[in-house]
DNA sequence: CCGTTACTCGTTTTT
DNA sequence: CGAGTAACGG
């Protein structure tokens, strides 16, 4: 196994440990997608520790992107094959998709269910909020879905949610959660989250299909563990049950997607559930400089809540890292300009080398100006995603209609778009008649003159009817693009589209024609077996935006949350304001702004040569100009290791008084941490040993050292020569020293 | 029934 | 500022 040699002891032993629960603790860029797929690998090729086959039909590798999944199977298909291809390898929400597409029947819908997604969600709510009459100004639609969306993650049903009423809101969430229910399964629909509750149910009520799974993946991995939610949980721990032979890995200083039902107890509680968990803790990081390390691993440690470890590099030193101030955002996209257009030919980088991340996708408008301003080609991800595009969801929605007409969002979509005749006042009829008969809207609409009477309205339903109708009968006789082709041209959208010449209305056509494009490589997919419209729509619906990824040369441009996982040569982190980032609304509670401090560590962690933190004095705010400082994630960094850009001496002094203060008067404290048992038994790890003298050549990056004065720490990098050799130690509670090891005497730590 | 115009409100982050 | 909604006139 040559690609064994290419790993570090802790490395290793979470490739080759390939029996029982096993958690990889992987701080960032620790090379935890190598080991992810030489472990798989490993196991394909060499087998277990009992020495038998491993098949690739055994495996269930649960990733956080499709994009990560795509990636990985390739990785592992250089190493082991075509076999790769069996693997069942995706995001949660993927997988379980599709094994719900084969037994819907089992839990009441049926295998051409629709996924809803976000919009679809709460447009649903919508409509059920004005129904039941709520208002919608005060109980928002989207405040409500978060509710539910909770609820269903922490696995409790509408039912069940009545026992949590205790105001307004709970009791508005609970009745609108029990109709949403309801209305879901009339449509033949789930949303994200039943995605992860269906599957729950179907193996609760089913033990048969529960057993056949559990034998079928007898070994199960998840990346990014520390961002799964309390359903995830439950799903790995009911297939796992079986063979135990479960590895999670993830970095809790990384969990930063608790807004979405993330819970880090996952990760800090795994070994209640799997008693014999081996931990394994990968701290050597083969991405960054010395310096953004050490800035990442300064702030960072100013939260409570985490897994004690260290972070350390033998890279070389690189740059230091630079603050910039601007006056204004546009200011700020400027200078980001300036520099990637000087340094792309200093460096000898490709633009695709350089990203920008920032906190709310609203940033990118004035990035993408300034750059465009120089000439250099911006790629934005995120924000609105193709699939997400009015045009987009409109032809889509047609789709939907012909493969399920119990779809009621998809309908009221498309009924009268484009325009023919079925106005507000119609539809509003229909849904009525809908609701108090019992009867499917698809049944109304083709019983329309018995509930609407004749007339103009009527003969326009009719009309509508016999269009469907008739895309469902090409549908059978020809194939996806076939007839998404066929639908397209004659729904009238086209047409519709094509009336408007102005730039986005030109773009728009181009976008559904696109989309048909990608229906067609859908199709001539040798790879597929399944080529149905349907599956298209699955795969579809389930697209992230880091899942797209053309190939131009061009500066990325994204959020944070969205850079997970990545990384780049260059990176600018932009508007590092207090109140944008960390965000204003994150202010109230610890752990939510903690949660801010693990994306700042993300984001300093994507760099691997040059990070650039930036932040403007004046900001567009709602339309009109706001005053922003510097964020307190800034303050929060020695200055010993930043570079100011701009009227350097000034701000230097400044930024040095502001972290002066706010190492004497700030809440900071030496790290106390609140850990559960996992954290301690890493803690404990640490705090056994001797300690030895030693002299300065003995000293090795890596090691664990003590001092006099600062107290246990972990070499980061060796410099300096002969006499003056410099060491700089990253100690517990305190941050980053650099000694010089003539005078400081260090102790190293023995076990 | 349809399209235009005036107003309100909001920004985290996304499978 | 811009998206999305309510109100109005054709």
């Amino acid at each position: 196994m040559d690609f064994l040699n290419s790993l570090n002891p802790p490395q290793k032993e979470a490739v080759t440990t390939t029996e029982g629960p096993i958690m990889v603790i992987a701080g960032a860029g620790s090379g935890k997608t190598h080991v992810l797929t030489c472990r798989i690998a490993y196991m394909l090729k060499k087998g277990n520790q009992n020495g038998e086959r491993v098949s690739p039909f055994e495996i269930l590798a649960l990733t956080f992107t499709n994009k990560a999944a795509k990636e990985m199977r390739e990785r592992i298909e250089k190493m082991v094959g075509t076999e790769a291809r069996n693997i069942w390898m995706g995001t949660f929400h993927s997988i379980f998709a599709r094994i719900l597409r084969t037994q819907a029947e089992k839990i009441g819908f049926s295998k051409d269910f629709t996924i809803y997604d976000q919009e679809d969600a709460q447009g649903l709510i919508k409509t059920i909020l004005k129904e039941i009459k709520i208002d919608e100004k005060v109980f928002k639609p989207n405040y409500i879905h978060h509710r539910i969306s909770m609820a269903k993650n922490m696995l409790v049903t509408a039912s069940e949610y009545q026992q949590y009423v205790r105001d307004e809101w709970t009791e508005k969430t609970y009745e609108v959660y029990k109709i949403y229910e309801q209305r879901l399964k009339n449509a033949n629909a789930m949303d994200f989250d039943d995605l992860l509750l269906k599957p729950l149910e179907l193996f609760r009520d089913n033990p048969d299909i529960l057993a056949y799974y559990q034998n079928r993946f007898e070994y199960i991995l998840v990346d990014e563990y520390q961002d799964t939610n309390h359903a995830q949980y439950m799903i790995t721990r009911y297939l796992a049950h079986k063979h135990q032979n479960i590895t999670v890995v993830g970095d809790d200083a990384q969990s930063i997607y608790s807004f979405r039902g993330a819970n880090i107890q996952n990760i800090l509680n795994f070994n209640k559930d799997f008693p014999n968990t081996k931990v394994i803790k990968l701290e050597q990081n083969y991405r960054s400089t010395p310096n953004i390390l050490a800035v990442a691993n300064e702030v960072i440690q100013k939260n409570k809540d985490q897994i004690q470890k260290i972070v350390w590099t033998e890279n070389k030193e690189g740059d230091k890292v630079t603050v910039i101030r601007s006056l204004t955002e546009q200011d700020e996209a400027n200078r980001v300009a300036d520099i990637i257009r000087s340094t792309r030919y200093e460096l000898n980088l490709a633009l695709k080398d350089f990203v920008v991340l920032y906190r709310t996708n609203a940033q990118s408008r004035a990035i993408e100006e300034g750059l465009r301003k120089v000439g250099l080609p911006a790629r934005v991800i995120g924000g609105m995603s193709f699939y997400q595009r009015k045009e987009i969801k409109d032809l889509i929605a047609y789709f939907r209609v012909v493969l399920n007409d119990n779809d009621e969002t998809a309908f009221k979509r498309i009924i009268n778009y484009p325009t023919r005749g079925i106005g507000e006042v119609t539809i509003e009829k229909i849904l009525d008649a809908s609701r108090k008969t019992g009867n499917s809207l698809w049944y109304i609409l083709n019983h329309a003159e018995q509930y609407l009477g004749k007339g103009k309205s009527t003969a326009a339903i009719q009309g509508f009817v016999e269009m469907i109708q008739n895309f469902r009968d090409y549908s059978t006789k020809n194939d996806a693009y076939q007839t998404a082709k066929h639908i397209a041209h004659t729904c009238g959208l086209f047409k519709e589209l094509k009336n408007d010449t102005s730039p986005e209305g030109i773009s728009r056509v181009e976008n559904v024609q696109e989309l048909l494009n990608a229906i067609k490589s859908f199709v001539d997919d040798t790879s597929q077996n399944d080529k149905s419209l349907s599956f298209f729509l699955q795969e579809v619906s389930l697209l992230t935006s880091a899942d797209l990824s053309p190939d131009e040369d061009a500066v990325t441009l994204m959020t944070i949350h969205t850079a997970k996982g990545l990384e780049f040569p260059v990176v600018f982190v932009v508007g590092v304001e207090e109140d944008l980032f960390p965000s204003r609304a994150s202010l109230n509670s610890r752990s939510e702004l903690e949660e801010e401090r693990r994306l700042f560590y993300v984001a300093v962690t994507r760099a691997k040569y040059r990070l650039y933190i930036s932040y403007a004095e004046q900001r567009y705010r709602y339309g009109d100009v706001s005053e922003s400082t510097a964020s307190r994630f800034i303050k929060e960094i020695n200055p010993n290791l930043l570079n100011f850009e701009g009227r350097a001496s000034q701000i230097i002094r400044k930024h040095q008084k502001n972290h002066q203060q706010y190492l004497e008067h700030s809440l900071y404290q030496p790290s106390v941490k609140s850990f559960t048992h996992v954290g301690e038994n890493i803690i404990q790890d640490e705090f056994k040993g001797e300690f030895i003298p030693c002299n300065p050549g003995d000293l090795r990056v890596g090691m664990e050292v003590r001092h006099e004065k600062f107290g246990k720490g972990k070499i980061t990098a060796i410099d300096g020569t002969e006499d003056n050799f410099k060491a700089h130690v990253f100690f517990n509670g305190i941050g980053n020293k650099t000694l010089l090891l003539k005078y400081a005497k260090l102790m190293i730590v023995k076990d």
